[in-house]
DNA sequence: ACCCTCACG
DNA sequence: ACGTACGTGAGGGTC
C-alpha cells in the first residue's frame, strides 16, 4: 500500500515559475494549475500509487509566524497570478477525488509531516512530492520524497531514498534540520547563522553531527575563516531556526492514513472545469467525452445521418441545397463533407471518374451554394491550385474567432467546439493525412471524424455569427476580412518568381566568404570550435580570451550584435564574428532556405497568416517573405533574386508614416496633424520642436534622434529604452520626451486616455474596430501590467494601419480585376504593396496602386503613398 | 520545447 | 523600487 502525498502550495509555486503565464479567453490565470495536473498525471503514471492525497497552507497566523514574527513579514507574498488560482487547482482535485488537508494554524509541511507518521506507524509505504527541500527531513525506510525542480522549462524529478539522501549529503536525512539551522533558507528569509553558507554547514554536519553535538564540540572544530567565531555569536539564531525547520510530526489531524484510497474521477466535473479552463489537451489524454445530456445542441450534432455522393447522385443532392452548408475540407481535397441539419454528406475523390471530381468540385464551390467554412482562405487557396475558383463562403467560424478574440492562438474546429459550445470532437488528424482516406471503409473513423467536424461547424457558425452580430465588427468581418480571404489566397496562389541561377551562385559565394571568416576566427582564438553555439562563444570570448561580459542572458553570456558591438576594438575576433553572423544568416535563412521553397513553377508561394498577430497585421511563413533584408548592403542583395516574370516589372508602393499619420488622427494632436497637412518631413519637424531650433537648423543628428523618440511613441516609450536606442544619458531622454509630450499635447493626452479606457473595459479598438483584450492590465506585477499598458497604446495604432492596408489590398484588388488588367498583387509587408504587372501596364498600375492606397480611409492627415518599379524586388524599392 | 540571435515593419 | 519599446518568423543549439 503505497501513499502519495503532495504537497500542494509547493508545487503549484513550481508550476506557476516553471511555465510562462497564460490565461483563458477569461482571462483567468491557469498557467500553474496546467502545470501541476501535467505533474501529477505524469506521477500517477510512473508512481501508480494506491492513494493520493494533498495538503495546503491554510492562510492564518501559524506557529512558525508566532515564533518567528519577522519570518511572516519577510516571507514573500504569493503574486495574485498564482494565488487566484489556488482555489481552481482545490476545485480540480476534488473532481479528481482526491483527498485535501489543510488546518488553520498549521502549514503543509507539517500536515505531511504528520502523515508520514502516521505511515510509519501503520508499515505502509509513503512518497512526499513537493519542490521544498526541507521536507528531505522525512525521508526514511519507509517514506522517500520526490523533489520537482525546475530548470529552463524542464521540470525534473529526483527521488529521495535514505541511500540517495546520505549519497548526496553524507549524512543521515533527519539531520537536514540541522543543515537548515546552520545555512537557513533564504527563500523563506529564515536567517540560519550569519556568515555560514550551504558549503560550510554541509561539512560541519557531516564533520561533527547535529546542532547540539555542534556546539558541544566547538573547542574541537577546526575550520578557516572564523567559523567558530561565527557559531558563537549566532547561537541564538541556530536556535531559533531549528526549530523554524523542523517540521511538526503531531498535528491534530484525524485521518486514517489507510483509507485514503484512489477513486474513479468524477469526469463530468471534471470536463465542464476543464472547458472552462480550456484545457483541452488534457481533455483528450485522460479520454473525458463531453457529458451527452448537456442540451439540446450536442445531441443535435451527434444526432445525423451519414450519406456518400457519388457520380450517380451529387447532381441531384447538389440542386437540393437551398440553404447554407458547413463545409470541412480535407488537405490535398481528395475528400469533403458538408452538414445541413441531421445530415452530412461525403464525397471523396476515389469514387469519382477521372476528370469528374473537379466538375463536381466547381459546382459546390459556385454562388449557388452558400457555405460555411473554417479557415476557408485554406480551402480557397487548395481549390485555386486545382484551378477552381470558389465562391459562396458567407462565413468563416476560424476567423470570426479571431477577431472577437485574436490572442487566443488557435482557432480549429475541435477547439472551438470545446470552449464555445463544450463538446469534444474527434481529432481532425484522423482525416487531415490524406493517403488513409482514400482507403477507408464507411465506418471508419476518418469518415466520422470529419462528418462530426462538419456538424460542429454549422453549430458553430450559427453561434459565432450571433455573438459577431452582437459586436460592433460586423462590417470588419463581412466587408474586410471575408473578402480578403480571396484576395489572399489568389497572392500565396500567384507566388513570386525568383531567379533560382543567381540564389545558388550567391550561396556559393557565401560559403567560400564563410570559410574564410571561420578560418581567421579559429586563428584568433587558437582552436577550432562551434561558431554558432552561443554556448561555446561565449566561453571562448569571456573565458578563454579573457574579454569582459557586457551583459548576461538568462542561461549565461550574452553574445548579440549589442555585446560584440562594444568589444569591437579589444580583440581582431570581433569583428569576424560580427562578419561570420551576418554571412551564415543570410545563407541559412535566405539563400539556402528560399531555394528549397521554389516550387515547380519557378516562384515562391508564401501563406499568409490572418489568425496569428494581437494587433490584426498579416504574418507570412513557409518561407517568411516579410522579413526579407533590405538594411544592409549585403542584405539586400537578396532582393535581387526575387524577380517579375518575363515582360513585366514589379511594382512597389508603400505607405509613407503610416503609423504617425493613424496616432496624429486618433490622438487629434493639433500640431502633428498640421505637420503633415503641409506634408513637412515629419522627424525634422519633431526635432525643430523638441530641440527647439528652426526646421532648417535640424542636423541629421538630431533628426536621427528625433526619429527615434517618434518610433518610441508609438512603442510606449521609457525614458531607459530610449536612452540605450539613440546612446545619450536617461536624463537626457527623459528630457527629450518631456518636451515632445508638453510640444505634441493631444498625443500625451491620448497615451493618458488610452490607457485609462482600456483598464476600465479592458480592450482597446482600431478605427476599424477591431478589437483586443488586455488581462495584463489587471495584474499586480508591474513588469506585466506595464506591458498591457504598452500594448494598448501600441495597438490601435499598429492595428489600424492594418486595417487601412487590408482595405487597400481589397481596392486594388477590385480595381485591376475591374479594369481587365493582368497585374496580380503578389505581397504585403505591413506597409507595403507588390505587384507583377505586364511591361505595358506599369504606369496604369503603379497610379491604381498609389490613388487606391491613399483613399481608403479620409482621416485627419492625408495617407501618402508612393511607387516605384523594376525588374527586381531591389530595383522597384 | 525552449533559448538565443537576427531578419523585417 | 521595480526593468525597460510594439508586432512578427526562422535557423541553429541545447537539454
Amino acid at each position: 500500500m503505497k501513499l502519495m502525498m503532495l504537497d500542494g502550495n509547493s508545487i503549484m509555486n513550481r508550476a506557476f515559475y516553471g511555465i510562462r503565464l497564460f490565461s483563458n479567453r477569461e482571462g483567468l490565470y491557469t498557467n500553474a494549475v496546467y502545470g501541476f495536473l501535467n505533474i501529477l498525471l505524469k506521477l500517477i503514471e510512473e508512481e501508480k500509487p494506491d492513494g493520493i492525497c494533498a495538503a495546503f497552507d491554510v492562510h492564518a497566523p501559524t506557529l512558525r509566524s508566532r515564533m518567528y514574527q519577522e519570518y511572516k513579514a519577510n516571507r514573500k507574498e504569493m503574486p495574485d497570478e498564482l494565488a487566484v488560482q489556488m482555489p481552481v487547482i482545490r476545485e480540480v482535485l476534488e473532481a479528481m477525488r482526491i483527498p485535501c488537508f489543510g488546518l488553520e494554524g498549521y502549514e503543509a509541511d507539517d500536515l505531511l509531516g504528520t502523515l508520514c507518521s502516521k505511515i510509519t506507524e501503520s508499515g505502509m509505504e509513503g512518497i512526499v512530492v513537493t519542490g521544498d527541500r526541507d521536507a528531505l527531513q522525512l525521508v526514511n525506510d519507509q517514506i522517500s520524497v520526490m523533489l520537482i525542480t525546475t530548470s529552463k522549462g524542464q521540470t525534473l524529478t529526483t527521488v529521495y531514498t535514505p541511500e540517495k539522501f546520505k549519497e548526496e549529503y553524507g549524512f543521515e536525512p533527519e539531520k537536514m534540520i540541522d543543515l537548515k539551522a546552520l545555512m537557513g533558507d533564504p527563500s523563506d528569509n529564515i536567517p540560519g547563522v550569519p556568515g555560514i553558507g550551504k558549503k560550510t554547514a554541509t561539512d560541519l554536519v557531516q564533520k561533527y553531527g547535529s546542532l547540539t553535538d555542534i556546539y558541544s564540540k566547538l573547542d574541537q572544530i577546526d575550520m578557516r575563516g572564523g567559523v567558530v567565531d561565527k557559531l558563537k555569536a549566532g547561537h541564538d539564531m541556530a536556535l531559533l531556526s531549528f526549530e523554524l525547520a523542523t517540521i511538526n510530526k503531531n498535528v491534530p489531524l484525524d485521518i486514517d492514513v489507510g483509507s485514503i484510497r484512489r477513486q474513479p474521477f468524477d469526469n463530468e466535473k471534471l470536463h465542464e472545469i476543464f472547458v472552462r479552463l480550456e484545457f483541452r489537451s488534457l481533455l483528450e489524454k485522460l479520454s473525458i467525452e463531453a457529458p451527452v445530456t448537456d442540451g439540446a445542441k450536442a445531441k443535435q450534432l451527434q444526432d445525423f445521418v451519414i450519406e456518400r455522393i457519388g457520380p450517380e447522385n451529387w447532381n441531384e443532392v447538389l440542386e437540393g441545397i437551398n440553404s447554407p452548408v458547413s463545409v470541412v475540407c480535407q488537405p490535398h481535397m481528395a475528400a469533403l463533407a458538408f452538414y445541413r441539419p441531421g445530415k452530412v454528406y461525403i464525397a471523396r475523390e476515389c469514387d469519382f471518374e477521372p476528370g469528374r471530381w473537379t466538375d463536381f468540385l466547381s459546382i459546390f464551390f459556385g454562388e449557388g451554394i452558400s457555405k460555411y467554412g473554417s479557415d476557408i482562405k485554406s480551402d480557397i487557396r487548395m481549390l485555386l491550385d486545382m484551378s477552381i475558383y470558389p465562391k459562396g463562403y458567407i462565413f468563416d467560424t476560424a476567423l470570426c474567432a479571431y477577431l472577437l478574440n485574436p490572442t487566443e492562438g488557435r482557432y480549429t474546429i475541435e477547439r472551438l467546439a470545446l470552449s464555445y459550445l463544450g463538446i469534444q470532437v474527434p481529432s481532425a488528424k484522423l482525416y487531415e493525412d490524406g493517403s488513409s482516406f482514400n482507403s477507408l471503409s464507411i465506418e471508419s473513423q476518418a469518415e466520422n471524424a470529419i462528418a462530426a467536424h462538419a456538424a460542429a461547424l454549422f453549430a458553430l457558425s450559427e453561434m459565432l455569427q450571433k455573438l459577431l452580430d452582437e459586436s460592433d465588427m460586423k462590417e470588419l468581418f463581412y466587408d474586410l476580412e471575408l473578402p480578403l480571404c480571396t484576395v489572399l489566397a489568389e497572392m500565396e496562389h500567384c507566388g513570386m518568381k525568383v531567379d533560382a541561377k543567381k540564389l545558388e551562385e550567391f550561396s556559393e559565394w557565401l560559403s567560400v566568404k564563410i570559410e574564410q571568416c571561420q578560418r581567421e576566427i579559429f586563428r584568433h582564438s587558437g582552436g577550432e570550435f562551434n561558431i554558432n553555439s552561443t554556448k561555446i562563444l561565449g566561453e571562448v570570448l569571456f573565458e578563454k580570451l579573457g574579454l569582459p561580459p557586457v551583459k548576461k542572458t538568462k542561461t549565461g553570456y550574452s553574445t548579440d550584435i549589442e555585446v560584440l558591438e562594444k568589444l569591437k576594438g579589444r580583440h581582431p575576433i570581433i569583428e569576424e564574428i560580427i562578419e561570420y553572423r551576418q554571412l551564415t544568416k543570410l545563407k541559412s535563412t535566405y539563400a539556402d532556405g528560399l531555394l528549397k521553397m521554389i516550387g515547380d513553377d519557378g516562384r515562391i508561394h508564401t501563406k499568409f497568416n490572418m489568425m496569428v498577430t494581437a494587433t490584426g497585421r498579416l504574418s507570412s511563413t513557409d518561407p517568411n517573405l516579410q522579413n526579407i533584408p533590405v538594411r544592409d548592403d549585403l542584405g539586400s542583395e537578396i532582393r535581387k533574386m526575387f524577380v517579375a516574370e518575363e515582360g513585366h516589372v514589379l511594382i512597389d508602393a508603400d505607405y509613407s508614416q503610416i503609423e504617425l499619420r493613424v496616432l496624429a488622427h486618433i490622438a487629434d494632436d493639433k500640431a502633428m496633424i498640421q505637420a503633415f497637412r503641409e506634408n513637412r518631413d515629419i522627424h525634422t519637424i519633431t526635432a525643430s520642436q523638441v530641440f527647439g531650433v528652426q526646421p532648417d537648423e535640424v542636423t541629421p543628428e538630431l533628426r536621427r534622434r528625433a526619429k527615434a523618440v517618434n518610433f518610441g511613441i508609438v512603442y510606449g516609450i521609457s525614458d531607459f529604452s530610449l536612452a540605450e536606442d539613440i546612446g545619450v544619458s536617461r536624463g537626457e531622454a527623459k528630457f527629450y520626451i518631456e518636451s515632445y509630450l508638453n510640444h505634441y499635447s493631444g498625443i500625451k493626452n491620448y497615451m493618458k486616455q488610452v490607457v485609462e479606457s482600456a483598464k476600465e473595459t479592458g480592450y482597446v479598438k482600431t478605427i476599424m474596430h477591431r478589437q483586443r483584450f488586455l488581462p495584463e492590465l489587471k495584474s499586480k506585477n508591474f513588469n506585466i501590467r506595464s506591458f498591457g499598458e504598452r500594448a494598448a497604446l501600441n495597438t490601435p495604432i499598429q492595428g489600424s494601419a492594418a486595417d487601412i492596408i487590408k482595405k487597400a489590398m481589397l481596392q486594388v484588388h477590385r480595381r485591376l480585376k475591374a479594369e481587365g488588367l493582368g497585374a496580380r498583387m503578389v505581397l504585403q509587408v505591413h506597409d507595403e504593396l507588390i505587384v507583377e504587372a505586364p511591361q505595358e501596364e506599369a504606369e496604369v498600375v503603379a497610379r491604381i496602386l498609389t490613388e487606391e492606397m491613399q483613399s481608403v480611409v479620409e482621416l485627419k492627415v492625408p495617407l501618402v503613398a508612393d511607387a516605384r518599379m523594376g525588374k527586381t524586388w531591389y530595383d522597384a524599392k
